[in-house]
DNA sequence: ACAAAAGTGTTATGTCTACACCCATGG
DNA sequence: CCATGGGTGTAGACATAACACTTTTGT
């Protein structure tokens, strides 16, 4: 079988990409990691630039594989350009290993490695892991801590971008199925942010919004008393998207 | 005299640098352009990577010869890797025909652009063409249209970001001489946000940021009524720059 | 019936907006 | 002395934060 790791020649040299995948799932964030052969340590879902694409349809492809996902929200944050990354740099054994008679000199380079991050619906996700790694897995943010190189950066800068990105866009949509309740809502939002809102004067700036419709059904077989169910305005959604949410200037 | 274009393989390939330097003088907003030899065109200061340096020494680098200066504010804001972009670069006739020996496949390659912006004191700038540009000047942000490949696209990503940058930090400290009033301040907002503030409730909300020293001095020999100086104060600008100037959620 | 979570409302506080007035300066 | 821009203040609209009561559900 024929990988990606095998036809380095179609790829750009020096220039890779890490995605930083973001689910949402019993009310914890969680990312997407591939446990390595031979290591016991994880790597983000990572690639190259073939040599007539974009980053982002490179970053697509590559998440495609990984997830079975069309369509994945995507966004370029940050480029990751210590020298001393590509030093030791474990995976390169275990290539080395697998496919006796591949050039690793591509792999030996030095890279730079553009960082984006996605955020996907947790259900829909069949992780996928390729001749390096022996599964991939979402694990918990707060867990995601035995990681090679820099991957730890990678991730710390993701969440950022991500929380910047909630003064921005309304970014509940790409994370949560079609129909979720307020307070599931609220808590992705207190698990992004890392810390607790008030649920009235949550529930008040959400619908302030009017992104959302709340439908007549509730969530119901959970205990206690039965939330609304809502779902995104997609029109209201895409004009809220252009005009961004906040002003501040 | 060797130049960064002789040496080629000094750098990594298929990785460049373009910065978009902005300055503030007489109530406009600038950007650095060199003017290309043999075209009417103009670029962006730019550059490529060492082989043992981050993108961010890169491109503090490249504007050291650009400008003269040390200690930059610099900031990544975005990639730019369409494939088109290397097709039809009006610079590698000009280098040919500058360096009749160059070996000029490292400059046929394919190349993605890392887009950097830069916040600089415009009266500190010496600004330095290189081999390739008969000038290197000072353009009005308006009149910063008649650029190769995707500069112009670069532009716009720069001016975007910093427009996001305002909400999360003081600019002024680094585009204004260390001395200011408060209507040039505002001036530089309003150029940058392309719309017309308030003056007093402009005014508060800076103030209120607690980041501005009033001198006893005021700017004499202007016309009307003199304004008061004001400086930065540094102690409280790094607070706030750690702290984030809006909160946001 | 009770505990725990969800729906809804109120009040105080702060921030933003839109103005009006007076003051200083150069012409 | 006057036109222009700069310094300062204030009232209303709006948003945010803090908090209380009622309702519904499973146990």
């Amino acid at each position: 079988m024929n990988t990606p790791y095998h036809n380095n020649q179609e790829f750009l040299s020096h220039i890779s990409i890490d995605s930083v995948v973001f689910g949402f799932h019993e009310n914890e964030l969680k990312v997407l990691l591939l446990e390595l052969k031979d290591l016991e340590k994880y790597a983000l879902p990572g690639g190259f630039v073939k040599k007539d694409e974009t980053i982002e349809d490179a970053a697509s492809r590559i998440l495609k594989w990984r997830t079975g996902l069309d369509e994945i929200f995507l966004q370029q944050f940050k480029v990751f350009s210590s020298p001393d990354r590509s030093k030791d740099n474990p995976t390169i054994p275990i290539i080395k290993s697998l496919i006796p008679n591949i050039d690793i000199s591509f792999y030996n380079d030095r890279f730079i490695s553009i960082g984006f991050f996605a955020l996907v619906e947790y259900t829909l996700v069949n992780p996928n892991p390729d001749e390096l790694s022996i599964k991939c897995e979402w694990v918990n943010i707060d867990d995601a801590k035995n990681v090679i190189i820099d991957h730890s950066d990678i991730i710390n800068g993701a969440l950022e971008a991500l929380r910047i990105q909630l003064n921005y866009s309304p970014i509940g949509y790409n994370l949560l199925p079609q129909k979720f309740t307020m307070p599931e809502l609220q808590k992705l939002y207190e698990t992004i942010l890392g810390k607790q809102l008030d649920r009235r004067n949550f529930q008040r700036k959400i619908l302030s919004y009017n992104i959302l419709n709340r439908l007549d059904e509730k969530r119901v077989g959970v205990a206690h008393k039965s939330p609304y169910l809502y779902e995104f305005d997609l029109e209201n959604y895409q004009k809220a998207l252009e005009n961004g949410l906040k002003s501040g200037w």
